[in-house]
DNA sequence: CCTTCCTTTGACCGGCTGGTCAAATACTGG
DNA sequence: CCAGTATTTGACCAGCCGGTCAAAGGAAGG
């Protein structure tokens, strides 16, 4: 029955568990080739189950990258969503950074499926970059400009503030070969997390 | 004759003219989907030519990328060859991270190429990033963390400091478009480079 | 003018692409 | 155990993929 599965039904164990093996699959193939550079054929291997099976839980390639996009994009503003207005600026900030770090380091295919998506042009997902995420980060650079005019963190540029936090924490994940490159032996995450929170601790205090 | 054409012989002016065309074609297509994501007839469309003429003065498609990568390895790790030892230590930085962001802004298809490569696990050129690229890095890092050693520089992790470095840079011209989605009007490369020169300058002020 | 070499192309190839379909198989409630 | 439904698959399709090739078209020197 499945495919799109706009019927109200409750969804089997079996549903359940094919569609998450599909879209753990495609994750891994569409992360690490971009959408168009990824195959069916690769993701139903990778996910251990024949083509047309794959065509039964999801109408199209296009639908199970959008899927994925769409059911990531929250995940992915939660660290910003989480910035708490009342709290306190600098830890606030910091916390936030730690907390996108933490993101690369746990979610790294997530990242490079956003990275892929975003160099490729955005073209799946720009209506939601100049919606949710626009409207979310100008809620919050109201907050940080608040801060800054009480004088509680340093006067910078709050949208490339932001840009600084997404760029330095991502590339953790999104350069990730780069990194183990030039660092040799060194985990790169064992000196990021004290490396950021000291540059942006150096960034905000007024 | 073409196609390698490891005859000493000279190239004439049309041969000249047709590498140029497919090499520029290749880039746009390239840097925009990706190795696997990007087809000959694209790239032969682009350029005005057909595709077996493509194939009459590039072997493979892996050729052309191949050349567009290390053709572009070079230039790309100029900026940091640059950095002088004997120069005044906070403006020699700056000004490496002007020269990034500037080559961010003027060569943006170079920048998404090699993105698109390293997210994407950078299969052809992960030995250039062992071999040249590190040499080099590290043969820099000795000379910053010289200059941290004598106080004239904050000490900071020397090779996650090139990191935000290339990170930053790059951002503008990989995120490009979630950078404008975001800023709406802005022009990103307006506030920018005072905004990056401000936080590395926090950075490296001991 | 002819010859020679460089350049360009239309037609073609086997293999892969996203996707379909009917038939076979498994699962479930009664 | 059976009927009915959910799931799985082999065979297949048209179109595109990277790449080949023989033959045609151009340029240039003698």
């Amino acid at each position: 029955m499945p495919d799109g599965t706009n019927t109200g039904r409750p969804r089997t164990r079996i549903q359940q568990r094919n569609r998450d093996l599909i879209l753990g699959a495609a994750l891994d193939v569409f992360s690490l080739n971009g959408f168009r550079g990824s195959t069916l054929d690769e993701i139903a291997t990778q996910a251990g189950l024949s083509k047309p099976n794959l065509l039964y839980y999801f109408p199209s390639k296009d639908a199970i990258h959008t899927e994925l996009l769409s059911g990531l994009m929250d995940t992915w503003l939660d660290p910003l969503r989480d910035l708490d207005a009342h709290g306190d600026p600098i830890p606030e900030l910091l916390a936030y950074v730690e907390r996108k770090l933490e993101m690369s380091r746990l979610y790294p295919r997530e990242s490079r499926l956003f990275a892929n998506e975003i160099v490729q042009g955005a073209p799946r997902i720009l209506s939601a970059l100049q919606g949710d995420l626009k409207h979310l980060v100008d809620e919050k650079v109201v907050v940080i400009r608040g801060w800054m005019d009480t004088g509680q963190i340093a006067h910078v540029h709050p949208y490339h503030l932001l840009f600084s936090i997404w760029s330095l924490t991502q590339h953790y994940a999104d350069f990730d070969v780069q990194v183990r490159a030039v660092l040799g032996q060194e985990e790169p995450f064992q000196e990021a997390p004290a490396y950021l929170k000291g540059i942006f601790l150096k960034i905000l205090t007024p």
